[in-house]
RNA sequence: GCCGGCGUAGCUCAGUGGAAGAGCGAGGGUCUCAUAAUCCCUAGGCCGUGGGUUCGAUUCCCCCCGCCGGCACCA
């Protein structure tokens, strides 16, 4: 290799090992990986990262309930992960663990240039931690979390912050003058108005937690997770010595929206800070939904790769995943998309163009690539088409848009289709005039093949990998320079090779059936590592009951005591202005009428409540609310992932208002 | 409520100030080299509603309706 190949390197999010991969993950991972192939076709030295984030509370647990100490456990689960990603064939050059050794002495070393550049300082934070999500929630004490309705947990420490406030000004400036930084514009204009919003300071170590890198000096302080996960992609590369390599700054962090805060605001402060060079480019892509919901173990709609891998082929997934959906907008998973694909893109495009060109070449030219002869208009305008889809096609890979490259690609397999359905080669004789003709219309669809192929490798290594193969052609696929691929190179007189069924054709129903059969069989054998908080829900449609979010802490029936809970009577119910999820109420609670503000708005009429009796927390501090005063709550369940909420009531039998609830 | 985006053929979406597009699906036809593949034709969609600017708007501006995302908000 070459030392003067320009160096590119791109990251993966470092996956938490709270379960177990779904296709969202490996949507991220073989977006990476296709940019990795692409990048080095275009002969770069590329270093693609990914990993497993394994530190934390809920790793704790998990490992409690698996039986097995966390170190053995996160073992397990990233020995899985690493797995998946190698049935993939998606090599990661750097498979990070955040309980590598080298990745802790990166993140002390992180901390100590914030620290000496004056950026950290110790204080105390009291508040509600999601364990699932491994964040602090903005809810108050006994509220589940706003993002996975689970239960929160109330936590007082002390601990480092982080004075992420100083950076305000910084961060616009570099992202005015890096108008790329965030990608897409949309989630760019978000960061910006959140940064604009202002900026609190950072909690980045804890005390309560076991199961973290330690604070040097600062026991028991580890570090908070992001400030250990994000440095990943760091340690990566060098750490300390990162120099040395030469691969940071990253090119790109590929990342799933939902995290796209950590990645374009708290890491650049991070980096900022400790007056290190900042990523160049954060690149954040939508989310794979299925039936237009998130995909979520909580919810049970996830889907694995292994079962569509298994039935359709990783190009087939690799194929569908890049070329269904606008890259960075959010997309749909179906099967029976995925399906329709295969056989009409892979099977009848790709496939069938291979199949028919080297039946004919076999047939007619003694199984070696023809001479071509003279040229006619048709030809010229095929050769023409190529040409400029070779140009196009890179451009579109330059800017990651994946579903218009292989449009382009697949437009071009038609045209050879198109062009052998007019010249019907088949129908000419073995008198030497057409020969000569009938052999420059098998070189050129076979041209077709090569540069189509040559285009596609990155989306599709394995397929490509074969046709590249089936044509003859010398080394891989993988090895040739896109930037010197023109119309044209195909040799004649190369002999092909075997010929070979690249993508059979098959049945949509059967196919589908037999994919959720395998996910369903796969739902119903947890890993043995998976704690029964990360287990995995059915798919629509499966038997097994939804996991069940980890019961709150026991209490004593004190404790209970100490929350008094009284029927009221809704009188009056109206909405505030300004406030899309709040009602205004009036509840007469017996002792007297109070004023209390729900958040019930989108799923409750305000007419429709007046008259109602529900329970309610009389002794709550009160609170105003978008300027309204709040003397009390409402009781309510919180049901499914959005948290709805179900007023509780007394629909059978009458109660008294005022009627205390033990 | 604030900020931003979207609403185009059955489905997924592209697109432009000047005669509405692609892929898939559906209907009809063709060839036979090929994976019952290919290729050709057809489908008839007030380009969300109502205004405005313009000689002319799907494309520019405003209102409204619907959907989505971010923030605020859920005691």
């Amino acid at each position: 290799m070459p030392a003067n190949k320009p160096k590119f390197y791109l990251t993966t999010p470092i996956y938490y090992t709270n379960g177990l991969p779904h296709i969202g993950h490996t949507y991220s991972t073989i977006v990476c990986d296709t940019i990795r192939r692409y990048k080095r076709m275009r002969g770069y030295d590329v270093i693609m990262t990914t990993g497993t984030d394994e530190h934390g509370v809920n790793v704790e647990r998990s490992a409690k309930k698996a039986g097995v100490s966390e170190a053995e456990f996160v073992a397990k689960m990233a020995a899985e992960w690493k797995a998946l990603w190698e049935e993939l064939s998606i090599q990661g050059d750097e498979f990070i663990r955040t309980t590598d050794l080298k990745h802790a002495h990166t993140v002390q070393w992180l901390f100590k240039l914030c620290r000496e550049n004056g950026f950290v300082y110790p204080g105390h934070y009291t508040g509600q931690y999601c364990i699932y999500d491994n964040a602090y929630v903005d809810v108050k004490a006994g509220e589940n979390c706003p993002d996975c309705g689970r239960p929160t947990e109330t936590v007082t420490e002390p601990n480092y912050f982080f004075k992420l406030s100083a950076f305000q000004k910084p961060l616009l400036d570099w992202y005015a003058k890096h108008p790329d930084f965030i990608q897409p514009e949309s989630r760019r204009n978000e960061v910006l108005s959140f940064v604009e919003g202002g900026l609190r300071d950072l909690s980045i170590t804890r005390t309560t937690i076991r199961w973290g890198i330690p604070v040097p000096g600062e026991e028991p302080h580890v570090f908070y997770v992001w400030f250990d996960a994000l440095t990943a992609y760091l340690s990566a590369v060098g750490g300390p010595n990162y120099e040395k390599q030469g691969f940071w700054p990253a090119d790109i962090h590929l990342v799933g929206k939902e995290i796209i805060r950590f990645h374009a605001v708290y890491w650049p402060a991070f980096l900022m800070a400790a007056g290190l060079p900042l990523p160049k480019q954060v690149w954040a892509h939508g989310w794979l939904l299925m039936d237009s919901a998130k995909m979520s173990k909580s919810v049970g709609n996830v889907v694995r790769p292994r079962p569509i891998v298994h039935v359709l082929g990783m190009d087939a997934l690799r194929y569908y995943l890049l070329r269904e959906t606008v890259f960075g907008q959010d997309g749909n998973f179906s099967y029976d998309a995925l399906v329709t694909r295969y056989n009409s893109d892979l099977a009848n495009g790709l496939g069938n163009l291979a199949s028919r060109t080297a039946a004919m070449v076999e047939k007619n030219c003694g199984g070696k690539v023809p001479q071509p002869g003279a040229l006619q208009p048709q030809d010229e305008a095929l050769a023409k088409q190529a040409q400029a889809a070779i140009c196009e096609v890179l451009e579109l890979y330059e800017k990651l848009g994946f579903s218009r490259a292989l449009e382009l690609i697949w437009s071009l397999i038609a045209a050879a289709d198109k062009y052998l359905a007019s010249e019907q080669p088949w129908t000419l004789s073995s008198s030497d005039a057409d020969n000569q003709r009938r052999g420059t219309m098998l070189w050129t669809a076979a041209e077709v093949l090569r540069v189509a192929t040559s285009l596609a490798h990155p989306v599709l290594p394995e397929s490509t990998a074969k046709v590249w193969a089936l044509l003859g052609q010398t080394g891989h696929v993988s090895s040739q320079e896109l930037d010197a691929l023109r119309w044209g190179q195909l040799k004649p007189g190369t002999p092909l090779g075997k010929s070979q069924s690249l993508f059979p054709r098959i049945e949509k129903a059967e196919a589908i059936e037999r994919m959720e059969a395998m996910e369903n069989e796969a739902q119903k054998q947890p890993s043995p590592v998976t704690a029964p908080a990360a287990a995995s829900a059915p798919v629509a449609g499966g038997a097994a009951a939804a996991a069940a979010p980890a019961p709150a802490e026991k209490i004593g029936i004190e404790d209970f005591a100490k929350v008094e809970m009284r029927v009221g009577q809704i009188k009056t119910a109206e909405r505030i202005v300004g406030a899309d999820k709040l009602l205004k109420l009036t509840v007469d609670i017996g002792t007297e009428i109070r004023q209390i503000c729900a958040g019930i708005a989108q799923f409750y009429e305000p007419e429709k409540l007046i008259g109602r009796k529900v329970a309610v927390v009389v002794n709550l501090a009160p609170r105003k609310l978008r300027g309204v005063e709040s003397n009390g709550m409402i009781v309510a369940a919180s049901v499914g992932p959005e948290g709805r909420p179900v007023l509780a009531g007394f629909p059978d039998e009458d109660v008294e208002i005022g009627a205390r609830l033990k």
